[in-house]
DNA sequence: AATTTCTGTAACTAAAATAATTACATGTAT
DNA sequence: ATACATGTAATTATTTTAGTTACAGAAATT
């Protein structure tokens, strides 16, 4: 199973964009997510560095540095996850044997194209759309 | 990233029905994987189960129990993944927040489509498919 | 029938990933 | 100066994954 860092990252950057005029620390945040302010940072510190947000050392809240509408899924999903793979492959299948040879190749294109699938659906979706979605469900 | 039991199983299937004359025991699979033999017969039984294959206790090898065009990469990820959700989604948020309270059930669909999209690439995708490509790379 | 060889499965170990936590240097504001 | 925040390193606990040992029992061979 994937890690919740996406869904945490989400939870973040709702927080943040639902509440502009309020400047939230990483302990506020903490607690709507249930969690370590730490772990924030972290996220924060992630999501600062690919650019979708910006905070100040020292400075309680963080601000979004572009607009819900232009923050898809897949940047978050981009900022907070270091795998550039989904799937694993076995390593070191033995080259004497023709599947051996070429399990890792074959298996290399099948997965990424599983995986440029769901990157397709996680491009479709933008924060705008996610904080539309939290206030229908309230 | 997702567990390697999807990879070593489609490595097994196509050993299996590339060699449909030969019985190939555990551990001669596991010598083209280059892992256990333990590792092999717990996939095996996973896919037995899911009725992909048939095996016989003591007896070496094992049978395909449909055409390699009817077994789909989704049938063998469900056979050998156990968890039903692709992503985690931080569990306990805060419920006195209107964020905190909706965040699940919004992420819980969003994740759904993207793990659909996936699925839908592997369900498009046969175990014969998987063998054209091996014998095109060769 | 005895032996060999295999599968099925439980139990244990090792390594890696994840999240939570502690600690602290450093920045900001009053 | 003090209070309070962030950024980040280091540590710990938990879970997952894969590898391994061990062995009961099935099948084939002699």
């Amino acid at each position: 199973m994937i890690n919740s860092r996406l869904a945490v990252s989400v939870h973040i950057l709702s927080l943040i964009a639902s509440h502009p005029d309020q400047a939230m620390s990483s302990e506020f945040i903490a607690g709507s997510v249930n969690t370590n302010p730490v772990v924030i940072r972290r996220l924060t510190g992630s999501l600062r560095q690919a650019g979708l947000l910006a905070t100040t050392a020292g400075k309680s809240g963080a601000m979004l540095t572009k607009r819900p509408e232009e923050i898809t899924l897949l940047m978050i999903y981009r900022a907070v996850e270091s795998k550039d793979n989904l799937f694993s492959i076995h390593e070191h299948p033995n080259p004497a044997c023709p599947v051996g040879r070429n399990i890792q190749s074959t298996l290399d294109n099948t997965f990424m194209r599983a995986q440029r699938a769901l990157e397709a659906e996680l491009e479709a979706e933008t924060l705008a759309d996610v904080m539309h979605h939290l206030a229908q469900a309230r």
